[in-house]
RNA sequence: GCUAGCGUAGCUCAAUUGGUAGAGCUCCGGUUUUGUAAACCGGAGGUUAUGGGUUCAAGUCCCAUCGCUAGCUCCA
């Protein structure tokens, strides 16, 4: 039977003969010489291949041309080989661990590499992209062979790649072992991969390197990581480079310093911020909404201190399961004392002040509560990554059978408010038990169940990260997607069986008997530190206007318009107008420049002679341009409109 | 924490092979009173991150410390 032809179907449902052990390559050619040339790979039942695999059953299939999404992973990773490639030619000593196709923002693939005593420098990546791009234009063919396991141990002797026969001796009995050459180059790989380098293109390079561990163990030799990335054509790669250099200007970090929003404490303490008065306006307009929003949705506030016994801590289990993201103790009349890392075991304090009924439930209490968490030096970053911050928490108890309803409620309540500062597109996620945990095997069940049912109501797509859940808990994550398309984690809602228990809380019931509550915990910004470096960003440093801490500057032509000047500035700000004034001897264009562009204030109003004699202002606005003029009260209600549509 | 790179005025950056630390912007003073993305003149501003070392001589070379940046998850 083995030269009885096979039934391929093809994305558009017709279905055509093909001898048995046809490969892509042909079945492409059989359709058009067009499509030949573009594809890259074949998806025979799903699964991408090289064009040069034989088919030896009956499947569907469909050719994968460059623009389709998946072409990308095969560019990526058979540019990875090409780097290494040239990586090997320059430096003949190196020697290869791992190089994948990933999905980054600004990485598509790397490639960790031992290049022994040499360091490898930012000024070395152009070389070895030139070089790249040679070994593309010499148009290679990317070739598959199986071998035994002792052939691939030989093969990898004989290369000196002593990386490559340590991941041999890790390839499951019954596994393909496949070597992947183009040229002289050979790399021990699962591909596939496009059918020479020459289908690279032009769209990729390479982008930066780093250090990274084997294996991920900081107890093993570290490689050298050299990132690149790669796309199906030059314009994408271009449009790429140009995203990565948009990004670089929306840096929180840049515009923080340049808008003079906040700093960092440096030297006098990494992970520390300080938020100067335009950041702190920023703040108090965060806060305030989001108090409103809160009392309004039937939470209540609450405040606790930032240090308290270790017994507290011992108690809530954070001395077992968060000590190493905890600091030192110090020392109260002869007692331990801990910085807080969390809010929750002060409102379960709260709870326990008195003696709780079914009644009551569900109690909500939400709380803007500084806490300080230890990050390794390495991992802090700008307003992203700090050590002490403010969690906007609240902690929620409920009766059992009210759980589902309130996480419901609570994931409503969380996208609208991300909503508020123009955030669209979401990303839920499930975060299961972890390996580390407290509580038993059936409370994570019955907890995981709730959260899965709010999220299946919720009707928005979710994933399932399994064992990524806290140590008390499963949760539900919610990501944001900003203008530029990064994804942020800030939401978090999650369920928590287990304090309960450990504080022995209850309440209660109709019964007259002893119940006991359920906890959620839930933080909707996550942190107004982060929060804060994302709608920087987002923003691009251009605040919409209910959280811009100036509105509109105000503006004198010469010497004789002070005077209106500043009676309109006074009348601005008696209408609720956050304004700034400049009556220095600056041309109007200095002046523009300076506040509409560089301090990103959204209007100017601009007062001179043909002002003066109307009375009004001539207001323009950093993206609508000239509105024409307006008096003090035409303005305020302009910016208030704005105000309210959040722009 | 680890690897690599970096640290010069508030900011952005200069300073031959080791040979007197400079410029623009900001700031301050003065002139100018200007019509929508940079008026002109002058001044101030530094123990070159910190501490050691090599040298006749160190921003530059060496060592240590501090800080900053990229990364240290995603199948060979």
């Amino acid at each position: 039977m083995s030269d009885s032809p096979i039934q391929i179907t093809l994305p558009d449902g017709s279905q055509r003969e093909y001898p048995r052990g046809v490969t892509g390559r042909e079945i492409a050619l059989s359709i058009g010489k067009k499509l030949a040339k573009a594809a890259l790979g074949i998806q025979v039942d799903g699964l991408v291949q090289d064009l040069s695999r034989p088919i030896e059953a009956d499947a569907s299939v469909a050719i994968v041309t460059r623009e389709a999404p998946e072409a990308l992973e095969l560019l990526r990773h058979s540019a990875a080989h090409i780097m290494a490639d040239a990586v090997k030619r320059i430096y003949p000593e190196a020697r290869l661990w791992k190089g994948p196709a990933i999905q980054d923002e600004r990485y598509g693939f790397y490639y960790d590499i031992d290049l022994g005593e040499k360091k490898l420098g930012k000024e070395d990546l152009p070389a070895i992209e030139m070089l790249m791009r040679k070994i593309v234009k010499a148009d290679l063919p990317f070739e598959r062979k199986v071998v035994s396991r002792a052939e691939a141990l030989k093969t990898a002797e004989r290369l000196e790649e002593q990386f490559k026969t340590r991941t041999i001796h890790r390839i499951p009995e019954g596994e393909d072992i496949s070597f992947y050459d183009h040229g002289d180059f050979t790399d021990l790989c699962t591909g596939p991969h496009i059918p020479s380098t020459g289908k690279l293109g032009e769209g990729f390079g390479v982008l930066s390197i780093a250090g990274a561990y084997i294996d991920d163990d900081a107890s093993q030799r570290m490689l050298t990581r050299i990132y690149g990335n790669a796309f199906p054509d030059k314009a994408t790669w271009e449009a790429h480079k140009k995203a990565l250099e948009e990004a670089l200007k929306r840096d929180h970090r840049r515009l923080g310093k340049d808008l003079d929003l906040y700093s960092s404490m440096g030297e006098f303490g990494g992970g520390l911020i300080l938020w100067h008065p335009k950041g702190g306006f920023v703040r108090h307009k965060m806060e305030e909404f989001w108090r409103n929003e809160h009392l309004a949705g039937g939470y209540d506030l609450v405040y606790s201190p930032h240090i308290a016994k270790a017994d507290l801590w011992a108690t809530s289990g954070h001395l077992d399961f968060y000590k190493e993201s905890m600091y030192a103790p110090m020392e109260v009349d002869g007692q331990p004392y801990l910085l807080k890392p969390m809010n929750c075991p002060f409102h379960v304090m709260m709870y326990k002040s008195t003696r709780r009924s079914y009644r009551e439930f569900p109690m909500r209490w939400a709380e803007l509560g500084t806490v300080y968490r230890y990050e390794g030096a390495g991992m802090l970053h700008g307003l992203l990554r700090v050590r002490g911050f403010t969690q906007d928490d609240a902690h929620l108890f409920v009766r059992p059978d009210q759980l589902e309803e309130e996480i419901k409620r609570v994931l409503d309540f969380v996208l609208s408010i991300l909503r508020a500062f123009g955030f669209e597109d979401f990303h839920l996620e499930l975060s299961t038990q972890p390996e580390k945990s407290v509580g038993g095997d059936e409370i994570w069940e019955t907890a995981t169940a709730a959260l899965k049912v709010a999220l299946d109501d919720s009707g928005i797509d979710y994933g399932v990260d399994e064992g990524g859940g806290a140590f008390y808990g499963p949760k539900i994550d919610v990501k944001i997607k900003d203008c530029l398309g990064r994804f942020w984690q800030c939401s978090t809602i999650q369920a928590d069986f287990n304090l309960p228990d450990r504080f022995d809380m209850t309440y209660t019931g109709e019964d007259g008997k002893k119940h006991r509550p359920i906890m959620i915990h839930r933080a909707l910004l996550g942190s107004l530190e982060r929060f804060f470096g994302i709608l920087i960003e987002h923003y691009a440093g251009v605040f919409p206007l209910w959280l811009a801490p100036k509105q509109v500057a105000v503006l004198s032509v010469g010497e004789r318009h002070e005077a209106f000047t500043e009676k309109a500035q006074a009348e601005l700000t008696a209408l609720g107008i956050r304004s700034e004034m400049d009556l220095g001897s600056d041309k109007v264009g200095a002046k523009v420049r300076k506040h509409l562009w560089q301090e990103k204030i959204q209007f100017v109003a601009v007062v001179g002679d043909k002002e003066v004699e109307a009375g009004k202002l001539a207001l323009r606005h950093r993206v609508d341009g000239d509105l024409g003029l307006f008096s003090p009260g035409e303005m305020a209600a302009e910016i208030q409109k704005r105000v309210e549509a959040r722009t």
